[in-house]
DNA sequence: CGCATTTCCTGGTAGC
DNA sequence: TGCTACCAGGAAATGC
């Protein structure tokens, strides 16, 4: 499940390969449902200026005011050679065709004004980039201080912060030894500030391997994330935990399998 | 408005 | 072999 790390491998690996080609044509195979799909037309006969990400979401900057956004989704995947099945998307270039594949249609492939995202709430109310220099332990804590919510629920919501998943969210409170189900505005400074270091490191640790393939995630070049081989937590239900050897414990937490050490994780 | 819950979607798999 | 039931979760929609 593409998550920042998993964003930010495909982004480095297209920006090389779009940056300054032409958008020749733009079609879509079985692109439902057709919101996710809008206005690829626009794109057409411009050129690509810049490869940038903003939490989990791609963002293409185009020559004429206009940006096409991407998002993975669940089982979006990009390269530049045909897939067998489940091709959404086909984007001629001058030098090559790009192909967008999304097994579960979780994704979004699709045009807009630039910076003008109203129509997308997550990526419109989202929080600072991690690696950016406005995630400050003050602007997390401040933050997470007006959220009653749990406080992985909160992450998720990418308020706070731009990026976090359910993989990397698992694993970064493991980390600093916070209960998910502990209310955000309940975190200590103190902690926030582990929490904050402990979310780079686990991100950055996370592009080196080329993120985290359960399942369905690729790199553009068609390879796994190798990140799987250090998670902590996530996916790790009942076996011991790698500091105390206490059994995982999986809950579901906001609707989503939260995995968590009930002894080094307590409610303090 | 905040927060919780439900919905979308399909392949893989467990159980029979 | 084939059927049903269930699970995975990011973001949007809906409900309260």
């Amino acid at each position: 499940m593409p998550e920042l790390p998993e964003v930010e491998t495909v982004r480095l690996e297209l920006e090389p390969i779009l940056v300054n080609q032409k958008i020749l044509s733009a079609s879509l195979v079985d692109a439902i449902p057709a919101k996710k799909y809008q206005d690829l037309e626009l794109a057409i006969g411009q050129t690509i200026k810049s490869v940038n990400r903003r939490g989990k979401f791609l963002i293409l900057e185009l020559s004429n005011n206009l940006e096409l956004i991407i998002h993975l989704g669940m089982t979006g995947v990009i390269a530049f050679k045909e897939f067998e099945k489940h091709v959404r998307v086909k984007l001629e270039l001058e030098n090559n065709s790009l192909y967008f594949q999304d097994v579960r249609r979780f994704g979004r492939f699709l045009v807009v004004k630039a910076k003008d995202y109203k129509s997308m709430p997550t990526l419109h109310k989202m929080g600072p980039e991690p690696f950016s220099k406005q995630f400050t332990n003050k602007q997390f804590f401040t933050a997470l201080q007006k959220s009653n919510t749990a406080l992985k629920t909160y992450l998720l919501s990418q308020k706070p912060v731009a990026g976090l998943g359910n993989i990397y969210v698992d694993e970064a409170l493991w980390q600093v030894k916070i209960n998910p189900q502990t209310k955000a505005k309940d975190i200590s400074l103190a902690k926030v500030k582990r929490l904050r270091k402990a979310i780079i490191e686990i991100l950055q640790a996370s592009i080196e391997a080329q993120g985290t393939t359960l399942n369905d995630y690729r790199t553009v070049s068609g390879e796994v994330g190798e990140y799987a081989n250090q998670l902590n937590v996530y996916g790790h239900t009942g076996e011991p935990c790698p500091r105390c050897k206490t059994e995982i414990e999986r809950i579901i937490l906001g609707g989503r399998s939260t995995h968590f050490c009930p002894k080094c994780q307590n409610i303090n």
